[in-house]
DNA sequence: TTGTATATTTCGATGTATCGAAATAAGGAA
DNA sequence: TTCCTTATTTCGATACATCGAAATATACAA
């Protein structure tokens, strides 16, 4: 009951993104998202229900059981912790540390994640502002809008890429769009899906995809 | 070639281990050290035999082969940067690193290595006193004594456990025993199996079973 | 009510690591 | 030379994550 495989991790872990962003879970969800078949998925999901970690109502409906949230916040919490940790003391990228994160976190032990928690000075987002869930709270108390919600003249500073794949990263650190960035919108027009943007005082063009992975805060 | 699992790499780890002792390295000897049977030592020389990563005569021989040595040593080395960096940096003790780096040590990739390696400022000895390989020169160039090989008046720093489990370097430590402590053989005799020892300053009395894997510089 | 598109599940199969029991070979003893 | 001890290997078996193909159930449309 307390050691899951790390495939079996992994499952739960992409699940809770999924249900972080509001969106529906789904056999195929998971399966795109980890990269595997869907039958993959449906024997997974079986044996996690059978620890109680999942609901599951074969063919309906797929949830995150309380438990099962409650342990995949604290994967969620390992896996950030970290990312944080390569990014502040070993020199790594915001678009490397997820995947060096993904691999490391199945084989650390508790008292890893508690000892860099502690050498960070418990940090409460990781490099690309995803909250670092932590005893009760983890909930983001920010208030942030998507940048593609903003209308011109609105400004502040980025807060968090969600989602965010390396390649698109290291995009957003070329246009010189990092954490804290100020950026304020300075053209949107109604007939494109694209919104031009003044990133610490140079102009840069986004298209509303992009955008709307881009949370803005203040 | 490149991509062994963490079983393989193990046995190799393992193999180098036995190898670096001056030891005969046989099924028996990996089955016993890692932990598995008998038989699964045989399949995975066989594996690694055909990956030439071991020269293996069925029931007459088991060596690394160039290769082989050649990427264990690799693999060594980040076993131990790993064993350094959480005693150095996160706090670990010196009986609590190997476990989480066994663990660890199968995740991380080459560029964590030399992260870690960079942060450590290239150090030459892990917590136990064991050499790092790196580079070229991996030969511990030190010429240690075994404490059970000295004579009343010998003295000196300790400079390697080898071989210590967990308990038994609980055990050093609590009698002040640690990498740099200094020792004097106060009285060995010769009809029994022990050696009394001033640890810095304290009188101690040791088995020689014990004191033969603490080796003694200067 | 019936049909059908689509998501999901079931059903073998594969590859890997592991086991214990049984077969077997090497090396030393007689 | 023959026998016996002991290490090693072979031989099924199990458990897991994975696949693709085929079967199937749901939900929605007609």
């Amino acid at each position: 009951m307390k050691t899951l495989s790390p495939a079996a991790e992994d499952c739960l872990l992409f699940a809770y993104r999924i249900v972080e962003k509001g969106e529906e879970l789904s056999v195929s969800a998971l399966a795109r998202g980890l990269g595997v078949g869907d039958s993959t998925i449906t024997a997974m999901i079986q044996k996690l229900a059978k620890q109680k970690l999942f609901h599951h109502v074969p063919r309906r409906e797929i949830s995150l059981s309380d438990s099962g949230r409650e342990l995949a916040r604290g994967l969620i919490r390992r896996h950030r912790l970290i990312e944080t940790y390569l990014f502040q003391k070993l020199g790594y990228s915001w678009d490397e540390v997820h995947g060096e994160a993904e691999r490391i976190e199945h084989a650390v032990s508790e008292k890893f994640v508690e000892a860099i928690d502690k050498e960070l000075g418990f940090p409460k987002f990781d490099p690309h502002g995803d909250p670092i869930p932590s005893g009760e709270h983890s909930a983001d108390s920010r208030k942030l809008r998507r940048l593609s919600d903003m209308h011109v003249g609105d400004h502040g500073k980025v807060a968090r890429i969600v989602d965010g794949k390396p390649d698109a990263l290291i995009y957003l650190t070329k246009l010189g769009l990092e954490l804290g960035s100020d950026v304020e919108v300075t053209y949107a027009p109604a007939q494109d899906e694209i919104v031009h943007v003044s990133v610490e005082g140079v102009q840069r063009t986004l298209g509303a995809h992009v955008a709307a992975n881009i949370l803005i805060e203040g």
